[in-house]
Formats: C-alpha cells, sequence, structure tokens
DNA sequence: AACACAATAATTGTATACAATATTATTAAC
DNA sequence: GTTAATAATATTGTATACAATTATTGTGTT
C-alpha cells in the first residue's frame, strides 16, 4: 500500500502527500517539516523536497523562516477574512458555471461525492470528512471547466482546512451535510439563483462557525508563560 | 547598474528579472530559457534557477517539458479566455474595496502611475507602456488590501501581458491611456458603479482586440516552411 | 543527394558534499 | 541553582559531481 520507501516519489506526489496531511490536519499548523525526516520518508533528497517547499510555500499552506525552516502556516485572522472574501466571490461563478454546462455524469459524480461525504461522516472519521469537505468544491471548481479558476481553488482549500484547524473547535466538524446535497438539488434543478445563494451562506456558515481569537488566545498563552 | 554578474541573486529575484522580461516581451513566448546561461547570467548554480523555474511553471508563466527544459509559455484560446473571464469577475470587487478605501495618498499613487503611464506611451516605449498598463491593475490589486487577490493578480497580470504579446498586431498598445485615467476619475468620485462599469468594458476592449487566430496561423505556416 | 543509424556533445535530473547558520549541550561564573 | 558564554551538534543553503536523457553531428548506405 505505502510505497514511499521503496519507490522515488515527484515533487508534485509530495507536494500532495503534504497538503493531504495538512488538510486532514495530521499536520497541524505550526509543525516543523524538517528536510532530512522528509527525503528519507520520500525516498529522495533534499533537494526534491526544497522544491516540494517552494510550492507549498507559494500557496500559502507551509511558511519559510530563513536558515530555520519549513512550517506549517497559521493563517492570521485577516488572512481569514481574505480567503472567505475570495471564495464568496469566485465560488458562486463555479455554482453559475456548473449550473449551466452539468452533464447527467458530472451530477452523478455529486452525488457519488456526497454519498463518501455522508459515509465518512456515519463512521465518524473527522479527518476524512474534513478532506472530503473541500474536496466537494474542489470537484464543483473541476465540473466549472474554467482551468485558472480551478487552480486558484486548489489553493483556497487546503487553506481553508488549515483554518478550519486553527479555529474550528475539536467537536464541530466543518460543512453540515445537507448544505452540499441542498446545492447540487439546485444545480440539478437548473437553478442558479438559488444555489449561489445556498453557496454563499454555506461559506459564511463556515467562517461563522470559527472561533477567530483561539489563536491570539493561544499566542498571549505563550508570552504569559514567560512573564 | 546590472548586479547580476557580481552579486548573488534570490530566488525572488531571479523570478522576478524573468517576469519582468516576459511581461516586456523580451522574451517571447516559446523562448527556450537554458539552466546554465541562466544560472552564469544571475551568478548562481543551477539549482536556484530550477527553483525559480519551478515557482514560474506554477504560475504558468513558463512550461516545463521533462528533459527537455522550461519554454516561456504559449497561452491557447481557451487558457485566455479563462483569464480574462477571471480578471473579469476579480477586479470589479477590487474597485469595490479601493473605491470604499481609497486614501488622498492610495489616489496620488495611481495619479502617479497614469503619469508614468503617459509618458512612456509619448516616448514611443512599448515596452514600457505593456508593462506599467499590467502594473496599473497590480497596484489597484494592492491598494485594494486583499492579499488572496493581489496574489491571483500578481499572476494574472503577467500571463495577460504574456497573451498580449501572442496574438496581439505589433501596432496596437494594449490598455488605451484615457481608460485607465476614468477608471480613477470614477474611483476618485467614490462612484464604483461607473468604475466597475468601466473595467470591466476595459477588460473586454483588450480581449476584443486581441488577434486570437494569430498563434494558429504562425503554427500553419511553420509547417509551410517545411512542405 | 536523401535517409538511416551511430557516435558525440549538450542539457536536464538527482544526489551529495561542503559552507553557513541555528540549535542544543556543556561548562564556568556568580 | 540560575545565568552567560562557549563548544558541539544538527539543520539549512548553495554549489557541484554524476547519471539519465535529449539534441547534434558525422558517417555510411541506397
Amino acid at each position: 500500500m505505502d510505497n514511499s520507501l521503496t519507490v522515488k516519489a515527484s515533487i508534485e506526489q509530495i507536494v500532495e502527500r503534504i497538503t493531504d496531511a495538512v488538510m486532514e490536519h495530521r499536520l497541524p499548523p505550526g509543525s516543523k517539516l524538517a528536510e532530512d525526516k522528509l527525503a528519507s520518508a520520500f525516498n529522495v533528497s533534499r533537494t526534491k523536497i526544497r522544491q516540494a517547499f517552494i510550492l507549498l510555500a507559494n500557496e500559502g499552506l507551509i511558511t519559510l523562516h530563513a536558515n530555520r525552516g519549513a512550517f506549517v502556516t497559521s493563517p492570521t485572522t485577516e488572512q481569514t477574512r481574505d480567503i472567505f472574501k475570495t471564495r464568496r466571490l469566485i465560488e458562486p461563478e463555479i455554482i453559475r458555471e456548473v449550473t449551466a454546462k452539468a452533464t447527467a455524469q458530472d451530477l452523478a459524480r455529486l452525488r457519488k461525492h456526497l454519498k463518501e461525504e455522508s459515509k465518512a461522516r456515519h463512521a465518524d472519521d473527522r479527518r476524512k470528512v474534513i478532506r472530503l469537505s473541500g474536496e466537494f468544491h474542489l470537484l464543483l471548481a473541476e465540473l466549472g471547466g474554467n482551468q485558472v479558476i480551478n487552480k486558484i481553488m486548489m489553493e483556497l482549500c487546503p487553506l481553508t482546512c488549515l483554518i478550519i484547524a486553527l479555529y474550528d473547535g475539536p467537536k464541530i466538524t466543518a460543512c453540515p451535510e445537507d448544505e452540499h446535497s441542498q446545492i447540487v438539488d439546485a444545480i440539478e434543478n437548473k437553478d442558479p439563483a438559488t444555489a449561489i445563494k445556498l453557496m454563499k451562506r454555506h461559506l459564511s456558515h463556515i467562517e461563522d462557525e470559527l472561533n477567530l481569537d483561539a489563536y491570539q488566545k493561544r499566542e498571549i498563552h505563550w508570552e504569559a508563560i514567560y512573564s
């Protein structure tokens, strides 16, 4: 199953595996990513790990500190605000496109994804639920057909997962199931206005449920230790 | 002035210099970027050049062919359509933000930029005109204050310059001067509706003036030579 | 002269060696 | 016992060496 030790990984694969780990909250914000460790884990040289780091840092998923290494990013409240604002701007356009051009096959893919989400939810696999929730939005972006917008979403979704890891309580699972399925319903009914309204509301729900001073509390806690 | 041979360049500097060269059409689409040549030009090892390539490829400005190297991208008509669609989606939001929050200092920066554009135009410095035209939109994005949107624009503007290099005739200079200044006027008048309308029209003007089958013609020309 | 094939050169892909910097451990002073 | 300074260790940053691949040149055949 896990061929990371025997087969050499490409840069894209390394980026994907690290992205998945961040999306599933296996790598929490602030985690140090040591080049040597990853190099042996993926059975490649540090050169490739560094190349992967450059891409991950460009996406904002990790932050590079000069001479100190790579750390999983801890998005600020400002970044959070900007990300959700951008998603509320872009995703309605995705919905518009998908509603206009979705084939029966596309809808089947969406339905299949909803089922997987539901299964993970009932199995109480929180990590999988968070990742699949993000991937629902990515699937919509893919079906939308605009490659530029798709690429933007491929960056914003993992960042959103990171934010949920930071600011969400351990109990709340992001993206309530019915909201996703309602959006698909509206798309199937060729009702873009409703679908867009639901999507905007959905994104606002996620943002509103974030505990945006959780991180600052931690920061204060840090300083309190040294005082 | 040119310290590329004496001082070692950072990855960001290398990326910026290559981006500028592409934006000013000094590196036309299809150009081969040899690692060795650039390494000695920037007085660094190939390692750094490759790292810069990874970023440039991620932005879509260059395309990496396995074992064959890096080439300045030749955007397809589909990519062109997607890029302009995305810009028409994002830039109105930028205008909204800028109109709402622009300070006197911000407006002064915009006016100063318009002057520079005008100067380059009257000096018939076509390369500078194209680069400054793109940078006008980047300045707006910066003033908008949304870092995520700003980063998106930092990728879309150089790509747009590339497209103009490919599909624009040699005579037409992109972004007529008055369109930019009219947008700034509307911003100054706190009239977002007009500013957005002008921006959308402006983007459509640029797209409409592109000769979107120019590239295909070239391809046919190539084959014609060998027949 | 045109084409196919082989040898050579050039270029890219990857790992590793070395230098620079940061982190940790140790020792000494207070 | 705590702090400061210093030595040892570990980690990152960069260049280079070598392997793999592609491009080019040269040679022989038809």
